[in-house]
DNA sequence: GTAACGTACAACTTTATGGTTGTAGATGCG
DNA sequence: CGCATCTACAACCATAAAGTTGTACGTTAC
C-alpha cells in the first residue's frame, strides 16, 4: 500500500541532499542522536551559517527535522526517509530483475506456451 | 567483506546523478534493456545533446556504460551500482538501528550491568 | 541589565548545472 | 560516391549551489 507518493521534485530534493559529503555526516551523526546546529557546525570546517545552509537542503528533504529548545535547534535525522529513498533504489533493481527474469525464462526448458 | 570502498567523490557522483528525473528515467530505461543514446533522445523533450549530457553524468557516476554498436552508443544500466547505493542508505538507517537497540536495552528490564 | 551564545537571514562571489545551438567526425545505406 | 544518421564536443546562457561575511534578534547566564 503506498503511504504516500513522491513527486519527482521531492525525489529530486532527497539525492541532491545526500549528494554531499558534509551533509550525508549530519545524516549520520542526527541519526545517532539529537544535536544543536552549533553543536554540529563545531564539527566541520566551515562557517557556522554554511552548516546552517547545508541543515536547511535536508530539511527541505525532509531527512531532518528541527526542533527548538531553548535557544538551540535540536536537529534529527528522519529514518523513515532514509527508508522511502531505499525504496526508489528497490524499485529501479526491480525493474533489473524482471528483465533477468524475462530472459531466464527465455532460456529455459520449454518454449514458450503462446505465441502470435 | 568489503569489494570496493566508494570514495566521497564517487558517493556524489552516484546520488548527484540520482537527482534529476529525467536521468533516473534514463536508468530505468536501461535496466529494462539496452537503447541507443538517439532512442534515448526521442523520448524526451529536449534536445539530442542535453540527453547525451545526461548519458553522460550517469557514466561518470557509473550507473550506465555506453557500448558501441555501429555508428550508435549502447547505453546499459548498471544493477550492481545500485545496489551499492542501496548499502549506503542501509548503512545510514543502521546507526539508527544501533540507537534505537541502546534505547531498548536501556528500558529493559534489567538495570545496566555497569554503571561508572 | 549586560554579555555571551545560538540562530536567522540577507548580500555577495564563485563555480557547477542544465539547457541551448552549432560544427565536425564516423558509420550505414542507396 | 553522396546523403542521412548517430555521436562528440565546444561555446554560450541562465539559474542554482556552496561558500563567505555581516547584521539582527531571542535566550541563557552572571
Amino acid at each position: 500500500m503506498v503511504v504516500d507518493a513522491l513527486t519527482d521534485e521531492e525525489v529530486n530534493r532527497i539525492f541532491r541532499a545526500l549528494a554531499d559529503a558534509t551533509r550525508r555526516d549530519i545524516v549520520r551523526r542526527t541519526l545517532l542522536a539529537d544535536i544543536s546546529v552549533s553543536s554540529l557546525a563545531h564539527a566541520y570546517d566551515m562557517s557556522f551559517a554554511a552548516v546552517q545552509k547545508h541543515v536547511a537542503v535536508l530539511e527541505e528533504a525532509r531527512l531532518v527535522t528541527k526542533e527548538p529548545r531553548g535557544r538551540e535547534r535540536m536537529v534529527r535525522g528522519v529514518p523513515e526517509r532514509l527508508r522511502q529513498a531505499q525504496r526508489l533504489l528497490d524499485d529501479l533493481e526491480l525493474i533489473w530483475r524482471a528483465r533477468t527474469d524475462r530472459l531466464d525464462a527465455l532460456l529455459s526448458e520449454s518454449p514458450p506456451p503462446e505465441k502470435g
